[in-house]
DNA sequence: TATCTAGTTTAAAATCATTCTAAAGAGCCT
DNA sequence: AGGCTCTTTAGAATGATTTTAAACTAGATA
């Protein structure tokens, strides 16, 4: 199987029909490796393969991605949106000095007790983020 | 003491002037109800309390009382900014289909264990989102 | 293979929360 | 009261994201 062919498979799994725009993205963002990304970041990568997507299109495709749990949105402040190409469950460290994310291996963090959900609702996903600082400041 | 030099002795405290208008959004932020507000929120409870502040001064106030501690600033989504009046330790409940943000008790999430940070850094805050969603869809 | 249609992409304009600006105003020290 | 600095103000600017309306394409059908 082709790349190619490969991730407009996974595409259509996700219930997403494989354009040639969502297919190239797929192809950066689903190929295992794990990290960070934004928009803008996103589309860097684009222009660097020599392609192009138009911005509006790279918004949609990280939604749709999200929306399709091909990509996880981490919040960790509201200048702009982070998407981690991770969707294993794991947590993060936020250094908001250089607005780093790190990622927190799975097992180091263990929540030895959960809230239950309120009435009428179910826990969908939980979210730990570490803020950490230099030491010196 | 009366109310506004209640509130203008915490804001000097906090190494805040204590002006006309810090004080009127601390005596409505500050007075020990716990609750969750955005800029567009308090600039409401501002008109409905006969005042007005200039748009500027309330996110710039919101700013200042956060960098203070006075405030708590919750990451949920990024369409604009939740502060919290309950600078406590403590975690939310977050139901994205209507953009509903709930305090959990302060006991309810126990950490079991916690990854040491980075080398040269140190653990600032640990925040815990619990997402949830509605049995029925 | 030609045709059709719903879904998609595009560039550009619109939106909207937030920040910035420069001028006017207000704490607060002496 | 005088003066110096910090604040407030209204309005303009910023910037990420969404929307728009028209052009395009994937995939089904003939």
């Amino acid at each position: 199987m082709t790349p190619t062919a490969h991730f407009a498979e996974k595409l259509r799994l996700a219930g997403l029909r494989p354009t040639r725009q969502r297919v190239a993205i797929a192809a950066l963002l689903l190929d295992g490796r794990h990290r960070h990304v934004t928009a803008d970041s996103l589309t860097e990568e684009i222009t660097t393969a020599g392609l192009h997507v138009s911005g509006g299109t790279v918004y949609n495709t990280l939604n749709q991605f999200t929306e399709a749990g091909l990509l996880r949105r981490v919040m960790v402040h509201n200048d702009y949106s982070l998407f981690d190409t991770n969707t294993d469950h794991h947590h993060h460290f936020y250094e908001a000095e250089n607005d780093q994310l790190v990622d927190i291996p799975h097992d180091d963090v263990i929540l030895a007790q959960l809230p239950a959900a309120p009435d009428g609702h179910e826990i969908k996903a939980v979210d730990v983020v570490i803020h950490i600082q230099s030491k010196n400041s």
